[in-house]
DNA sequence: AATGAATGAGATTTCATTCAT
DNA sequence: CATGAATGAAATCTCATTCAT
């Protein structure tokens, strides 16, 4: 029986993405939390009983939420590239949009906080993509290559470009999406 | 008297580096280190005067060393190709190799404790593959995108790749490095 | 809702002058100090953010509540002489029944917590005894001497025969107060 | 067999007043002493087995060195003023001459390292004065009160007003003393 | 439910003392 | 004797969690 005062959920959530990008899991504490959401600490223990609990269920959350977005618009039924490619411009959208998720993510993964479940149940979100990258090696258009390898070619990139540019204060432009869109399609192509 | 002892402060940096990527930067504590280091939390205060002193110094190793292996065997007078290669095999292999740093160091920049000095300083390190892209690019080997960004194409790659494999437990072989770097060359490539 | 405890503010006081008295600046410590009043370490930290900050508190207290004794039931209308008898008097005994927080800021003057704006603030407090010796210099009942001198051979003497007395654990009679308030006054009149 | 080298210990001595001036007995460290008299942390243990060893054979030099002092050219042949003429002016220079002792015994007092045997040897080194109060008394040329009273009254003053100087940054003059000796006669004479 | 003061275990740091050279 | 690195107990301080209101 837990409180579902969604709004405070979302309040307490973003306070600890801000303080997470701010100053790292290492220095994120359950009063700064709280100070920042505007609540006070033991209220935070009502909704979360834990900072364990916590970081899970965000981290959750944070998967789900990506999930969402980066499957939009897509259809199985469209050919591969224009699906291919609108999967592309998703992730990177989401990853410059929700760039205090992801580095929330990549923080917890060294934690002792996230537990083996939330890390098995995070696997399954991009099996759609999955699904799409067996599809473009049947139909020959996508090298014949280790899905998996596949997935962190794109993935990495993508990753890597938005961190840096956000670190530099630079905007990522269509065009650069453009731009790295293409090295990765010319990199994946048979 | 007994001289200050230089291998001592190795014994330190692994231990933090274990430590971190056992617990993360989050979880790692200064008796850990010492303890794992195989001396009294004293001593480690004598080397450093601060776990952020701590940080701060294996930073800006890692980053030396790191640049050091890098370009191991490369000469500048060779043809842009197999430099390039070259350095992209050294990169994956150092990753492989000290995967402890490369998660310090990922943890580190979100962290309370990294100094702008220490951030500042190990920018530069990348400089020589820097020129070597230039080149590429003037001899219309490489396409004429933003060097930066062409950089972390690169990189990015190998980040995701080496990280996920590691994780599941995965051994990346002379056959994996072979198809990512394939993957890189036919999007980079004119 | 538990509000912030004032009480608790006179509880850490009162311990932390217990712990100079018995051993001293050099000696207390801030887990005795909490154990002595009553709460827990970290209870002290939320009411004081460093012992440093605690120990200028108190001196600052001290300070003003000495100020507040010594001119108790003096007024500038009254003739010098038996002005200036009440605020010795007061004075004696003040630092009989306020024995600990002499020591205290004895100790203070030669600590590294002290800092200079609240050695600042505390000169001022004897301004009051600075103008009733101004007047007894101008009614000529009182040696032309520089008036700061005047003052410490005053308080110089209280002191000195307090702070001896206690440790001999001999008591100040009303008797002894008299006796050397005859002697001061003695030397001071012209 | 304790070694000898009187001159590091001197070294040490002076290095314990002046850190004591500057940090308190409470802030000064046995590296820092050892420091500033420019030893080895552990040569200082092979002069004094402890830090309680040093600083209370450091207090009985003090005591002794200040009785020779007190006491220099004064004869108990020659009458009572002019003898304790000379003594009280012997006080005032030694104060002034050796400040750090002074401030380094009075935080002594409080503190937990003098020992009880310390403190006992410490009382008879002012029987001299003791003897020349009492002649005084016999002489009535002394009020006829307790001399340990009489005693206190004197030497409150000298403490004082040296103190206060010194933290002033004032100096204090022949005309100073003549001052100060005149409020003190004054005072003490029948 | 909400609050924020209180708790105390544990983290960082200091320092008297010892020890290997 | 002299050195200063090494030690570890103890001090200062932090913070996840609980509790009284």
């Amino acid at each position: 029986m837990k409180p579902r005062d969604e709004q405070k959920i979302q309040q307490i959530y973003a306070a600890t993405l801000k303080g997470v990008q701010e100053r790292g899991l290492a220095g994120v504490t359950m009063s700064e939390i709280a100070r920042e959401a505007g609540i006070a600490t033991g209220t935070l223990y009502i909704y979360f009983t834990s900072k364990e609990e916590l970081i899970n269920a965000l981290y959750s959350e944070c998967r789900k939420s990506s999930a969402g977005v980066f499957f939009r618009g897509y259809s199985e039924q469209e050919p591969f590239k224009p699906g291919f490619r609108k999967i592309y411009f998703n992730i990177v959208r989401h990853r410059v949009e929700h760039f205090g998720e992801a580095i929330f993510m990549e923080q917890c993964y060294h934690s002792p906080f996230l537990s083996e479940a939330t890390r098995e149940e995070s696997r399954k979100i991009m099996d759609p993509l999955y699904s799409l990258m067996e599809r473009g090696k049947r139909e020959q258009l996508v090298k014949d290559l280790d899905i998996k390898l596949l997935l962190l070619y794109m993935v990495g990139t993508i990753n890597e470009v938005v961190k840096q540019y956000h670190y530099n204060g630079k905007k990522i432009t269509r065009q650069t999406t453009e731009s790295i869109f293409k090295l990765c399609w010319d990199g994946i192509k048979v």
